[in-house]
DNA sequence: AAATATCTCAACCGCAATGTG
DNA sequence: GCACATTGCGGTTGAGATATT
């Protein structure tokens, strides 16, 4: 599965790995740590550049990576997640224990992407459909003719551990200022209210993480806003506006009445004197 | 049974951010 | 401050598996 070899520049190797490739990684990583990507392939011999290295251990090789079917919850969290963060799939994978970027990725092109486009609700009946995939899944698993590498997989994870990888963290305080795209995948991104108050969903995020969210993104996103929005009002942009869109994702804000989006969401994201606002609200959360 | 369409997902690519000398 | 190397991320590709006609 996946590319065929296209080139070999540099001598490098492309495409599938194979099990050699895989045991001189996992077996670096155990001693080096990960990181030294590009070392890696001076210090083993293995023709692959760093970042191939990299991407094979975060989506395939890590031992706390979870295989096998999006539940129920995980796919609400994801819908949710997306809504509010757009495609920033690393972050959206820091939330999900065990799940990788590119899996989550993969598994909103695939079918949530649709379902949004459809517009059609997060129902049941839905779900329950889509084990017609789960299924194919399922009888890979079962296959007894299975890849080397699939084989390594089910090893991996007969051993996986449900808990959080320390690197989960790190992808969420040092994810980069990017504000969330509105124009992926067609769908829709913003920032509603409901979501932020969404109580099951602030349930879901650990105090810490949420805080080191708004403090790494929307802490920023605000002090754009901020910046963007005095010249836009000094300016010939007017007030800020919100698109009929997203006022109505918004919620409770009348279409056409001008919407300041920085008082909206400042009391979300901004400090106090006492410090983020968010503290107050830390007996909500749950870890 | 064969041809075609659809789906999945590992892997590649390009870009931007970050680190290093 | 600059240039280069490295890392990390999101978008995209395409082989293989499966479903449909």
């Amino acid at each position: 599965m996946g590319r065929s070899p296209r080139c070999s520049k540099d001598g490098l190797n492309k495409g599938a790995w194979t099990v050699v490739e895989d045991e001189i990684l996992k077996n670096y990583v155990k001693s080096k740590g990960e990181g030294k990507w590009s070392n890696l392939a001076k210090e083993t011999g293995l023709k692959r550049c760093g970042k191939s290295c990299r991407l094979r251990w975060m989506n395939y090789l890590r031992p706390d990576i979870k295989r096998g079917n999006i539940s129920g919850d995980e796919e609400e969290l994801i819908t949710r997640l997306h809504k509010l963060l757009g495609n920033r799939w690393s972050l959206i994978a820091g939330r999900l224990p065990g799940r990788t970027d590119n899996e989550i990725k993969n598994y909103w092109n695939s079918y949530l992407a649709k379902k949004a486009k459809d517009s059609l609700p997060v129902a049941r009946s839905n779900i329950e459909k889509k084990p017609v995939y789960g299924l194919r899944n399922e009888a890979r698993n079962d296959q007894a003719n299975v890849t080397p590498q699939q084989h390594m997989e089910d090893q991996n994870h007969d051993s996986k551990v449900a808990t959080r990888p320390s690197t989960d963290t790190n992808q969420v305080t040092t994810e980069k200022s990017k504000l969330p795209s509105e124009s992926s995948a067609g769908s829709p991104s913003s920032t509603s209210r409901e979501d932020i108050n969404s109580s099951d969903f602030i349930l879901d995020l650990s105090s810490e993480d949420l805080c080191k969210m708004l403090d790494s993104d929307f802490a920023k996103l605000v002090d754009v806003d901020m910046n963007e929005l005095n010249n836009a009002m000094e300016g010939d942009g007017g007030p800020l506006l919100l698109s009929e869109g997203m006022e109505k994702s918004l919620g409770g804000i009348e279409s056409g009445q001008p919407t300041n989006l920085v008082s909206d969401f400042r009391p979300l994201f901004l400090e106090s004197d006492d410090g983020w606002l968010g503290d107050d609200m830390d007996v909500l959360f749950s870890d």
